[in-house]
DNA sequence: GCCGTTTTCGGCCCGACTGTTTTCAGTCG
């Protein structure tokens, strides 16, 4: 059994205990044991039967029991007894916006609501506003959430390439208005995960007039203030007379003028939700975006507060609650001083809590903060540390542009080299590179070698591994290329086994120095094929094979759990852009982010050295 | 249910916003 199946059979658990009622911190317990699962590079299921799975973080006795009862019996029996109860259709219900795990078990228990179905003719017929906690307000937003097509499935995630560019419109859009001192895109896409739920955009607007001076130098100490009960109107323009936050706020006039402003930009279709602290709104593509605004001296906080992970977040307030110290968006509570310092960057965050700079892309909860306290944090590959990019595609095969033109591409970029791999003979798509043809673009490579100063093409093959795990060029042609990388296409559908052998095959033979895109998933379209990383990795190690990191933003395969299982186990990875043209070269970056993601340094990544270092047989 | 440089028991992050409320629970991120 899969990790990923492991991990959902923990959250269903999860919800239906909370279905349940169960006290809460139980329904955690379940939530963050599915999560160790799915971040764990190993197999949980092996590690089960070692009966190591307890060396997990967040996963003690009873939930090692549950695993082993799953693995051996298929359903987890108290899942099983929780179902014969709960009826599975709730789950789904609760995902309906404003209804949560209490209100939905209210529905099913005054009303028989059991499913979409059954919430939708409660609904209909103006049941839901009797029942108590309810209006009619309530029911309008169940039927309009219904309307709008929530159907009790998760919420459609986009891809992070299509976030990244309309939260970089939506920045560009705020720090061109004037009215912001700075703007950012935090959330999941300033973490660079695969996909992204929604945006969040974190803003720091001028303080209020005749504002105070600004909090320069060195920001731990400059915002000092007093915490608790807090009377002073201070300058930052606070609401002045009733009740004081003990949060400091972003001057309300700034922070109105910068939603108007926000409502403006082009991108954005409509202003769900807007409060003293920011607003709610959805863009024309359906992407929701939180915004959100503080005074410029909290605005480290903030920033931090919304790069999350929530994880990673709830992790670093639980070890600064046991220090007398408690995080929020605004600033940190010092319990011993009654004092709230305020962070105009992260890294004064990061500092006051005893900890180095975490890189946005860490912070997962997998072992950052321990190290970040330890100082034994990583320092992670760059794109500037990319010398070559070792996997790309020309006319010869389904690419658009020339030898030439994608060599002087990459050239432009700063790069040494750049390895031509187009398909090979047995694709099955675009033009067919039969071994004549291959001959032919070896001779172009020359070609373009001699236009070339300072620069190396290098000839290659992305060689199709045919379901037995042979090549489909012969021995003797692939010996001529300098650089082959070899990758499934086909056949998607055979055993673990039967493609576990396939992939390991591939990873054996002499001329293969690097798989592609190895669990050949596309996010969104495509699942994973059935194949034992564990297998592999152990492979690529054994034969100092490279496993590639294909960084296509509709790939990032491998992704970050595996990358970094196969750097532990002494895999040094390629990062590809897989480019089809030469603009695509750009797409490298997507493919860092997954590395950094994984962990790695410019040392784990095999492209970061010469051509000259690479190079077999010299 | 998990976990421990204050604990093997008693904790378990923090705040915004909504709707239905006479002071707050639930949901969400």
């Amino acid at each position: 059994m899969k990790n990923a199946e492991i991990a959902a059979a923990f959250d269903e658990l999860g919800t239906l205990y909370e279905l349940d009622g169960a006290v809460v911190y139980r329904v955690l317990a379940y939530r963050n044991a599915a999560k160790a699962i799915r971040d764990s590079g190993v197999s949980v299921a092996e590690l089960a039967r070692q009966g190591r799975a307890e060396s997990l973080p967040g996963i003690g006795k009873t939930i090692a029991e549950k695993i082993d009862a799953l693995l051996a019996e298929g359903e987890i029996p108290a899942a099983g007894k929780l179902k014969a109860r709960i009826p599975v259709g709730l789950v789904e219900v609760t995902r309906i916006p404003g209804l949560g795990p209490k209100r939905a078990r209210q529905l099913h228990d005054e009303l028989g609501v059991d499913s979409i179905e059954s919430l939708r003719a409660a609904a209909e017929g103006q049941q839901i506003r009797t029942v108590a906690g309810f209006g009619a307000r309530a029911e309008e937003k169940i039927l309009a959430a219904l309307a709008a097509g929530a159907d009790g499935s998760e919420r459609e995630r986009v891809l992070l390439s299509v976030a990244r560019e309309v939260g970089g419109e939506l920045v560009e859009g705020l720090r061109a208005s004037g009215l912001a001192e700075r703007v950012e895109l935090a959330g999941s896409a300033r973490r660079w995960t695969d996909t992204c739920k929604d945006l969040d955009v974190v803003v720091a607007v001028r303080a209020a007039a005749g504002g105070v001076p600004g909090a320069e130098g060195d920001a731990t100490d400059a915002g000092r203030e007093p915490g608790g009960d807090g009377e002073a109107a201070d300058a930052d323009g606070a609401p002045a007379g009733g009740q004081e936050p003990a949060a400091p706020r972003a001057d309300p006039a700034a922070v109105a003028a910068l939603i108007d402003a926000f409502a403006a930009l082009p991108a954005v279709d409509d202003v769900t939700t807007r409060g003293e602290a920011g607003a709610k709104a959805t863009t024309h593509q359906g992407l929701a975006v939180d915004l959100r605004v503080v005074a410029a001296d909290c605005f480290g906080n903030l920033l931090q507060h919304f790069t999350g992970s929530g994880r990673h977040n709830e992790a670093l307030r639980t070890a600064a609650v046991r220090r007398g110290l408690h995080v929020s968006e605004y600033g940190i509570l010092d319990d011993a001083t009654g004092e709230t310092v305020r962070c105009a960057d992260e890294a004064a965050v990061y500092a006051r809590l005893g900890m180095a700079y975490v890189e946005s892309e860490l912070r997962e909860d997998r072992g950052e903060l321990e190290a970040a306290r330890e100082g034994t944090l990583p320092e992670l590959v760059t794109v500037a540390d990319i010398r070559g990019d070792l996997h790309c595609h020309t006319t010869a095969s389904d690419g658009h542009d020339t030898v030439l033109e994608m060599a002087r591409a990459a050239q432009a970029r700063g790069y040494e080299y750049l390895a031509i791999t187009d398909h090979s003979a047995s694709h099955g798509f675009g033009n067919h590179v039969d071994a004549d043809e291959l001959l032919r673009q070896i001779e172009r490579v020359a070609r373009a070698n001699e236009k070339l100063d300072g620069f190396t093409v290098l000839s290659g093959s992305e060689v199709n591994i045919l379901p037995d795990g042979s090549l489909d060029y012969s021995d003797e042609l692939l010996d001529q290329l300098d650089w082959v990388i070899a990758s499934a296409h086909t056949s998607f559908g055979m055993s673990e086994d039967e493609m576990t052998r396939r992939i390991v095959t591939a990873i054996e033979h002499p001329a293969v120095r690097a798989i592609g895109h190895p669990t050949g998933r596309m996010l969104g379209r495509r699942e994973p094929y059935a194949v034992d990383m564990d297998r592999v990795i152990e492979a690529a190690a054994r034969t100092g094979t490279f496993l590639e990191i294909n960084a296509n933003p509709n790939r990032r395969d491998l992704d970050d759990v595996y990358a970094r299982e196969a750097a532990r186990a002494g895999v040094k990875l390629v990062i590809d852009s897989d480019a089809h043209r030469a603009e695509r070269l750009g797409v490298i970056e997507y493919g860092v982010a997954t590395a950094r993601r994984a962990w790695l340094t410019a040392g784990d990544v095999a492209n970061t050295r010469a051509w000259t270092e690479l190079a077999r047989g010299d």
